[in-house]
DNA sequence: AGAATTTATTTTATAATATAACAAATTTGG
DNA sequence: CCAAATTTGTTATATTATAAAATAAATTCT
């Protein structure tokens, strides 16, 4: 049995905004497969993979898990600032950042076409 | 056969100076495997926790490789640019960026303990 | 509309990345 | 020098991700 793109891409929005904390791929898959017991982890990350690319969702990188984009989608540069203790993700508009980052790139005369700014520490709640 | 951490940093160091391009853990761990075949993952895995805890050297989040750190390291926010295209890496200082994330962090009482910061792009041989 | 072709999706299998848990050696403080 | 604490090494396994093959849907052409 084959589902839409994207059927499947709501879906997986659907469980990322069910959570409150990030969820890896397989955490995800798990979810999924209490509905779906055939599904597998290629259709995760194809799903993930389309949902990044168009903007409705985030990967945060440095630790392998993903978030439902919550800002306004234009925005050119995500910072998410992802708590160490309970792991909560904060999403803010990094737009501000854009002309330092350009400058810096610009040095090099590289090309940039993706900006990646993550911040680890500790939430409000956290921080005693 | 057991080896001093320093000496085990310095060994990993050398390794990563002497490619130019950035290295995941597995590439040391066979270029290392050549002069000390017992070797393994953990023995790496720990060693470059130590070099990038002392600044020594950047992980790559976004691609989950290692490169040496080549700016002053006492920056406080590395900026890693990345060729998509060669893989070359260039870091710059991003000393800049820090009032602008500091405001962000701010606007929700979120204590930062570390700025991530990676640029994708393409190099300025790489773009045509 | 129906067969042929193409494209997209799913499945199976496996590769790449990372760490837990245990064992052995070295160092350190008495 | 001995015992405790610590650091390092080893084995095994968990986690994250993707390649390749198989299958289903959609499209195109007549």
């Amino acid at each position: 049995m084959r589902k839409q793109a994207a059927t499947r891409q709501s879906d997986v929005l659907d469980v990322l905004n069910q959570h409150d904390k990030p969820m890896t791929a397989y955490a995800i898959l798990d979810q999924m497969k209490v509905g779906e017991p055939g599904l597998a982890a290629p259709t995760i990350y194809r799903t993930l993979a389309a949902l990044t690319e168009q903007g409705r969702a985030h990967k945060l990188e440095s630790i392998n898990a993903f978030v439902p984009c919550r800002c306004a989608h234009e925005t050119s540069v995500p910072v998410l600032a992802i708590c160490e203790e309970c792991l909560a993700v904060e999403e803010h508009d990094g737009a501000q950042l854009l002309p330092q980052l350009t400058a810096l790139s610009q040095k090099s005369a590289f090309e940039p076409t993706r900006h990646i700014v993550e911040i680890h520490g500790r939430c409000q709640t956290c921080a005693t």
